[in-house]
DNA sequence: CGAGCCATTGAGACCGGTCAAGTTGGGTGG
DNA sequence: CCACCCAACTTGACCGGTCTCAATGGCTCG
């Protein structure tokens, strides 16, 4: 059963009940007409090859992303810096909260790997919030939410060792895939080790540095950027033990 | 003419509209019916001395606020380090943000001087955002500004010098002010030395180091708490100039 | 096979943290 | 009004973590 573009399934399924990622998408928990209203306003899905960013005009974000598969990561440029990555995006994330509004850009979304999108217009969202309690109540959600990681990264980046950086990096990493399904122990990192020291503060040397140590502490594994975490109480301890800077003791 | 808690004043004028901070609080662009629904869900303002929390509920926040006058920081509180600052609010500021959504507690608010605000139950925003579409445009406004502060707040924590943090600092209380029409260059800090190092990621005694050092620099001068701005374009420089770590080059 | 990117490893320098005094200023009590 | 106190702030000396610079190894791709 083939459909029209923005068109209802004849089966009255809709598009994003056949998305893998339906469950951790703004549709999750839409019901009849906004779960159709919803499929109707997205635009066909875009594919991105590694090193592509998603298009914005002028520094604008016009639409939300919802990655599908794949990874990307938030790049900041500023004046006096070299550029900064900001956060990475797995599948089911949402990208583009923060053009929420203004529609003013936070920075360029560039592909680290394949990587699939789906796009909702910030145009369309407006008519769907107006209509839709649920949607409203899950955007705000998402944002709030993204807003409380924000902090806690904050937080990472002005009191903490390399080591408690790295260690509750790759923590981190371990509960974002667990939550969608995948291995918490084992995974495949898709940035490089530039990437993640721009996202730790971190010099990428630092970071080579400290993978290795944690290496021969065997509290993981590493190939190339594979990685296995053997332990997850030992990085916990990591990341609290050691007092880190400012700790005050 | 004195009013009834909620209900609109006689003569058809809001409480909002004899607020100071009307042209900075979510109120503004609201029109009519909204307007006073809106007006209609605030509490009365609340009063808090220095040192006092805004009070919630076993690490819930259940309102948003509105700062009238003084100001407040947040602090966020982690296992394994000790607490943080991440935020400070200004008049007009909207406290509360992330913690819309799921209602959890992004840090205790805690007020640096005498401080009033007004305060507006989540509860009561979900039924005002179903009608007014101004309303909430502006609140989504308001999310999307701060997750990009947040980002800018990131990449001064993890790629810049202390140097480049206090200047940078200085600049955005300074910008800050300004749009709250008071001196962009002559103005007071509510909060400690030890605050200011915390939000910065800085120990307590670099920042007073470094002020003395722009002090010596006449760059800025300095009375307790009291801060004149002598160059802004010159603590401009600073943040861009001296690269700073992760520089490059 | 060489070019180029990415990652690792080592040596040295420096920024900023820690520890420890010393100073200032506001508030309290005699 | 002064003596005292305590908190906040400043200043100095030292040390350590992390950055920088540089060289090397491994991988992919033309």
């Amino acid at each position: 059963m083939s459909f029209v573009s923005g068109r209802l399934l004849p089966d009255g399924e809709s598009r994003c009940d056949k998305c893998s990622h339906h469950s951790r998408c703004l549709s999750l928990g839409l019901e009849g007409e906004a779960k159709y209203a919803f499929d109707s306003m997205l635009e066909r899905s875009r594919q991105l090859k590694r090193g592509e960013d998603l298009a914005y005009e002028e520094g604008r974000f016009t639409s939300l992303y919802v990655v599908q598969t794949g990874s990307l990561k938030q790049v900041v440029s500023q004046v006096g810096a070299r550029d900064q990555v900001t956060h990475f995006y797995l599948p089911g994330d949402l990208v583009g909260l923060d053009g929420i509004g203004d529609g003013r850009c936070g920075g360029k979304i560039i592909a680290l790997e394949s990587t699939f999108v789906c796009e909702l217009p910030f145009s369309k969202l407006e008519s769907l919030l107006q209509n839709s309690c649920a949607l409203r109540s899950r955007l705000f959600h998402s944002m709030g939410t993204e807003l409380r990681n924000d902090r806690r990264m904050m937080c990472l980046l002005s009191g903490h060792t390399a080591d408690q950086r790295l260690a509750s990096f790759l923590l981190e990493f371990s509960e974002r895939f667990k939550l969608r399904g995948y291995s918490p122990t084992c995974f495949n990192l898709s940035m490089s080790r530039a990437d993640i020291g721009s996202y730790l503060g971190l010099a990428i040397e630092t970071v080579s540095r400290v993978l290795g140590r944690f290496q021969k502490q065997e509290l993981i594994m590493l190939k190339g950027r594979q990685v296995t975490l053997l332990t997850l109480t030992g990085l916990c301890h990591v990341v609290e033990d050691s007092l880190g800077r400012h700790s005050g003791f």
